[in-house]
DNA sequence: TTGTAATCTAATCGA
DNA sequence: TCGATTAGATTACT
């Protein structure tokens, strides 16, 4: 494995003295990173200088067994989020103790799940970046990992039945545990805004995107740049329920409102990626604040198999918060039930992260998490869970099996009985077997027909937002977490100089936009070292492709095939 | 941290079946040994025959998921004493799973502890006696000395430290965790009795010894053939504190006495081996049982620099079990304060393996297992920990290098100022500096006097008595375990063939008994191989010596400024 | 009491 | 055999 090391065992412990015998040469430890870098994340309030001061009174140690501890600077700091406790001395004497166990914050948790919902396992390098990211030691993020996995497993082994027992009248729907906060990975870390907006109970991944089409029905992001305007086209992911969400909010007159629509992950029959000039697609984003250099645009296309679910919020009449209601199909013309195939354009870096992402597949088996759809407000359930109408086996359905992902061709999916079987017209009923967690709407009083109609839905607003930053760390940043082995890594890893193993981001047979050929992709991180010693590929034919280095001229983007990808071919 | 938790989950787990793909070649596992032979230290019980035959009645299992629930066997039985709950489906589907991580349980690991306190790296030959010896797989011996070595680089960083921080008011005084047994490795390997009677929380290694003379008080082992009279003179090792021991136990009247005393490693100058025919030796050990076929006999002499401390077994007020507790010089006359060259004999092989070990040194660097000494009763500790005259810096007073050891002639030792400076007559008062774990006797109201003297104490017994297995046998195995590098070991290793490199056991200049040359130990198992390829040692002059094959004629034993000693020289 | 950060250990994989 | 890493088990802390 080549890039083990990077971090490895006691990276962990604090910023290990450089006089630690550990194996690990001086310059892998990033010296002044962690030691008390107030991290975005993790200093909410660092340290009040008052405290540092008069704590530091106290001789740096009583006896000498006990001086020379390497506990130091040890994990301490952690996350020293709650304000009540500050370690004592922890600039004084910066010895000692102070084991103090860290509590990774709301914010921090919130990232790792997400993170962890794509990616059970990141490997050191993406965890480096991870522990960079949050503020936190590489080793705890390692110690994060190895845990939740713990923790998945465990509960995965009683998931099947509610462990028995009662009628499960104790732990509520759907799981409250999660803090319902957005987890956005891809760009800005803390959207309370978006949040509140997207109400979803999961971490999802946001897709940024500047339009989506589904036959000729069009919706372009506002790009307006005041908060209100935000946001009112979002694609995201859910990995904790599999599906790809189309989001999208629009007033009338003063009210607003949201609609959304849940397409299941396993429903996504094709998915190819597209670049596309800026200039062809609508507008070009624009950046407030940042250089309005014109952002490399993609478009993914999808073909479903079956109809996406449709969803309003509703104010329930509690007065409450709103909540998300199952409706009919609020496309114009309903024509999300008709057409199977969808059109999102985007900048490419999260495109690209997103068709990745439904290539490879969830980074595991399908998640053990509960896919327990939005909370319908705090309806009681029926104390044996969704009311399930069995009547309709999923199994008389084709259900696309993963490979044929890759291996269907856009015609043959439109010659496939799928669209007639399903796909008639205006079929707004809601198939709860392809969604088997959802509660059926029968259950509730809830509208079913189609949100408040308004010419403001199908108006496409005036231009298209962009809320990523610009490309070289976007892309590196998208391109880090999720990517996955190929659908057979074998094929690459094989055909990849072994330096490079286990450390490649992505790899699979690019239909389309690039040619036919094999790609690989690697992440930013691995294009700034190690590139001389690439052997040539043996067994198959592979572009070696990387991202420029980061801020960096953009010279590198020469590349085959595609039109305006960052992409730096290597080797 | 040597012995952590001692506990461990299932010692009970079936033994890994054969099937399991690990990388051990099939011929590796002993095929009849591991599957059920019941093993002594691994099956306190197999499995109850009725369990066997209803558990492996349902299914293999239903639900992947739930059937196999790790919850089972879990921790529960700790050391498989508590006969209560037995692992459901242990024989049931012998396929599947078995994963079942198994934990060396105390007594493996004890024992694996010693060994590996005296040397880290046991060669395959030798991890296979170990293997037979612990009933473990030969893989998972070897996995074990390669963590064990992992775990001792990483702590090797913070050694330093006692890692018990300041106040420390938990983690009561001992390691009580650890169960107080006696690990023997050299000979019968569960003896109970002895575990009562040393009385020690640490692992031990016994020196069976005949004699013990310092000065003109002298102890002779007894040889009468029953349990009462056993261990009544006894020296071992205790790598854990770092000291050696002389163990004595009598009887005055009815009462039964226990008295030791301790000599710290680091206080021994220099230690001598000459081997001593069996008629100079008071007398032949006597086997019941065995041949009465005389065994070779040493004696081994030392050098102290400081006093020993000495101790007494008290019953405390409680009614509770004997705990050791300091007292003064039991010795006649207090010889032992005053005289501190002592004097040693028994059997070749054990002493040998006294010798080289005071000689080589600790396997590595000082043991960071914490050196408390035994425990004393149930006695509360102070709340910080054991209280140490502070004033008494040790750096005062001269500790002798272990190079030294080597270098320093008896005359030299002799004409060193040490014995007038510390050993003046009857102090006994114990200095802490050189125990700097013990706890002080001040805070105890333990008897400091000596314990009831009696002329039993002083009073020869019959026969010296020696409880270890024949010679050839004894021998491998006395030089198998615990002989580590030489003082110098490159000196050595560099002039070795290459196959012989890490098979030696030990080697170092003998200063007298051999002639003053250097000497190399080898195990009885390399003298069965691969002698043929021998080359010419360079840069140091050597000597081969091996031990002669087992079971066969003693025709080796010609050696060279040895008088009787069962080695075989080679080459 | 639960949940989770951290530790320890047995085992695996590569080089 | 070392070095890295992981799954499991367990501890300990909050």
């Amino acid at each position: 494995m080549a890039f083990q090391h990077a971090q490895t065992g006691h990276g962990a412990d604090p910023p290990p003295t450089p006089s630690g015998e550990s194996g690990v040469p001086a310059e892998h430890q990033p010296a002044g990173v962690l030691p008390y870098a107030p991290h975005p994340l993790n200093s909410p309030r660092a340290l009040p200088p008052d405290l540092v001061g008069s704590a530091s009174a106290p001789s740096p140690s009583s006896s000498a067994t006990t001086a020379s501890s390497p506990g130091e600077s040890s994990s301490a700091r952690s996350v020293a989020e709650d304000t009540s406790e500050v370690p004592p001395q922890a600039a004084a004497a910066p010895a000692k103790e102070q084991k103090k166990r860290g509590r990774v914050n709301p914010e921090q948790l919130a990232i790792l799940e997400a993170i962890f919902a794509a990616n059970r396992s990141p490997n050191a390098v993406r965890r480096k970046e991870i522990s960079e990211q949050l503020g936190m030691t590489e080793r705890q993020t390692q110690i994060w990992f190895q845990n939740r996995r713990a923790k998945e497993k465990q509960a995965g082994g009683k998931k099947p039945s509610i462990k028995g027992k009662s009628v499960a009248p104790k732990k509520p729907p759907s799981p409250i545990v999660l803090p319902a906060r957005l987890q956005p990975i891809l760009y800005p870390s803390q959207d309370t805004e978006l949040q509140k907006r997207i109400r979803e109970d999961d971490p999802v991944i946001v897709i940024p995107c500047t339009q989506l089409s589904i036959g000729s029905w069009v919706r372009v992001a506002s790009t307006s740049g005041d908060a209100t305007q935000r946001h009112d086209l979002l694609a995201y992911i859910c990995e904790a329920q599999q599906r790809l969400t189309w989001f999208v909010r629009y007033r009338e007159g003063n009210v607003e409102h949201a609609v959304r629509m849940d397409i299941a992950l396993d429903t996504i029959a094709d998915a190819t990626l597209k670049p596309s000039s800026p200039s062809t697609s609508p507008t070009s984003p624009i950046f407030p604040g940042l250089g309005s250099t014109s952002e490399p645009t993609a478009r993914v296309s999808l073909l479903l198999t079956h109809t996406p679910r449709f969803l309003m919020t509703v104010l329930p009449p509690d007065g409450g918060a709103p909540v998300w209601s199952p409706c009919g199909d609020w496309t114009e013309g309903c024509q999300a039930s008709v057409v199977l195939r969808h059109e999102l354009a985007g900048a490419c870096a999260p495109l690209t992260y997103l068709w990745t992402r439904l290539h490879s597949g969830p980074a595991r088996a399908p998640r053990t998490s509960p896919l327990i759809t939005t909370r319908t407000a705090s309806v009681p359930q029926s104390p044996h869970g969704p009311l399930l109408p069995t009547g309709l086996p999923s199994s008389g359905l084709p259900s696309p099996p993963t490979s044929a992902l890759s291996e269907l061709s856009l015609e043959q999916q439109l010659r496939s009985p799928v669209l007639s079987r399903r796909g008639s017209a205006y079929d707004t009923s809601y198939d709860p077997s392809y969604f088997p967690n959802y509660t059926t709407t029968g259950l509730y009083p809830t509208p079913r027909s189609g949100p408040p109609s308004s010419s403001a839905l199908h108006a496409a607003p005036a231009l298209p937002h962009l809320a990523i930053p610009p490309a070289p760390y976007a892309l590196a940043s998208a391109l880090g977490p999720p990517f996955a082995p190929a659908p057979d890594p074998r094929l690459f890893t094989d055909a990849l100089p072994h330096a490079w193993r286990g450390e490649y981001a992505a790899a699979f047979s690019a239909p389309a936009a690039f040619g036919g050929a094999h790609e690989l992709f690697l992440p930013a991180s691995l294009s700034r070292r190690s590139f001389s010693h690439a052997a040539p590929p043996r067994s198959v034919p592979v572009q070696y492709l990387a991202t420029p280095p980061p801020s960096h001229s953009r010279s590198g983007q020469a590349t085959p095939g595609g039109e305006g990808f960052p992409w730096a071919q290597v080797e």
